[in-house]
DNA sequence: GCAGATTTGTGAAACTGTTCACAAGCAAAG
DNA sequence: CTTTGCTTGTGAACAGTTTCACAAATCTGC
């Protein structure tokens, strides 16, 4: 498959949440144009998105919302669910094992990691928190296809690492720094602190 | 001011904590070719990034990391603090209070509210959760610069236009939705689960 | 079955962002 | 003071992304 642009995948899965909505709402077809203008875009860029897949539509009718939902699901990856490890049970953390966000859109936690002795043992969600040193022993046996790095700078290097080690392919790091990985694993790193930098240069500069 | 990418924002912000780390390592001079290693750049695009506001280095030695990590917060609008109020104080509502992230990088949250009458008066980092119905007239007295949206996704679109209507210009929206505001307001959205998506696809597709 | 109204799918054009490559400037050594 | 080596700053080339614009396909109403 040729390269697709990671902006173009971010489209596609808000075009399958507008899908849902739509398909909740009893609509049967929904044109580029109605796409675009729930995802503030274009239908233009619709229609180019959704070309490097395939071609879905009827022209002169649009797309039937139920079929575009399942494929677009299938060029995702979402006919499935995913079991994801999270590691660090500070705020950041626990707050994101609770997050029905997740569950509800195919992601399931399956085990919390910590090396705080007084939060170790401790249930979260149903789930015990484990500790770190228990990571490949557990990413192992739960089979876990993704990791969520959410702890301090200075540890997600090491515990990247060790979780590359175990064969885990996908990372979401919340850590503030850039991990270095092999190039058949892929890493999303989200910087909260960094997402209100770029608004204050945006309130500085206008 | 010519536009600037949002990427090169992004890159600068980073570019900034890196100069705190050779700072504090007492280094006194870096190339562009060393801020690019640590941020899995290239050196041209340092120097690029750079270009767009100013030059700052010294050909045949670099830049000063002082001076850099100042003109850097200059730049990004990290000369002062701002006064954050968030909004919502469910999981990750109340998880982001307690970061130290944001303090840390300038950013203080002074005001939580929610509508849930459980949680209102209870206290959070000492702040006391305020009831909804005080949006208007605590933006206000608080003189907030900045709102952090942390609700379900029905309801932020509508607290979104009254953080609006009190002259709040930048947003930090972490509803799973696309908001509608104003073009001289400024609106970030975070989308945890969209991000796992993009994950799931690169896993799928390779 | 035909005319008119829609809407897709897609090359081509326009635009935006990144990389290249090198002249110019500065430091250090002799 | 001159040479050598290094690093910046930047126009130009390149690559990637978005927008344009239109032929082709389908629907609807008569």
């Amino acid at each position: 498959m040729r390269k697709v642009a990671d902006s173009t995948v971010r489209r596609l899965s808000l075009y399958l949440r507008f899908l849902d909505d739509f398909e909740g709402q009893g609509v049967e077809t929904v044109s580029s144009e109605a796409l675009a203008q729930r995802g503030g875009t274009t239908s233009a860029q619709v229609r180019k998105d959704l070309s490097f897949f395939g071609s879905f539509g009827k022209r002169g009718l649009g797309y039937y919302v139920p079929e575009l939902a399942q494929r677009l699901r299938q060029i995702l990856g979402l006919g499935r669910r995913y079991r994801v490890a999270m590691i660090g049970a500070g705020k950041i953390g626990s707050a994101l094992v609770q997050y029905r966000g997740f569950t509800q859109r195919g992601f399931d936690i399956v085990a919390i990691f910590d090396n705080d002795p007084s939060k170790i043992g401790t249930q979260w969600n149903g789930l015990t928190v484990l500790p770190i040193d228990r990571l490949e022993q557990e990413l192992k046996s739960q089979q876990v296809d993704m990791a969520v790095l959410v702890t301090p700078g200075d540890a997600a290097q090491s515990v990247a690492d060790r979780v590359v080690g175990q064969g885990v392919k996908a990372i979401l790091n919340f850590a503030p720094i850039q991990l270095n990985v092999p190039d058949d694993v892929v890493v999303k790193t989200v910087n909260l602190a960094l997402e209100l930098e770029t608004l204050s240069y945006a309130l500085t500069n206008r």
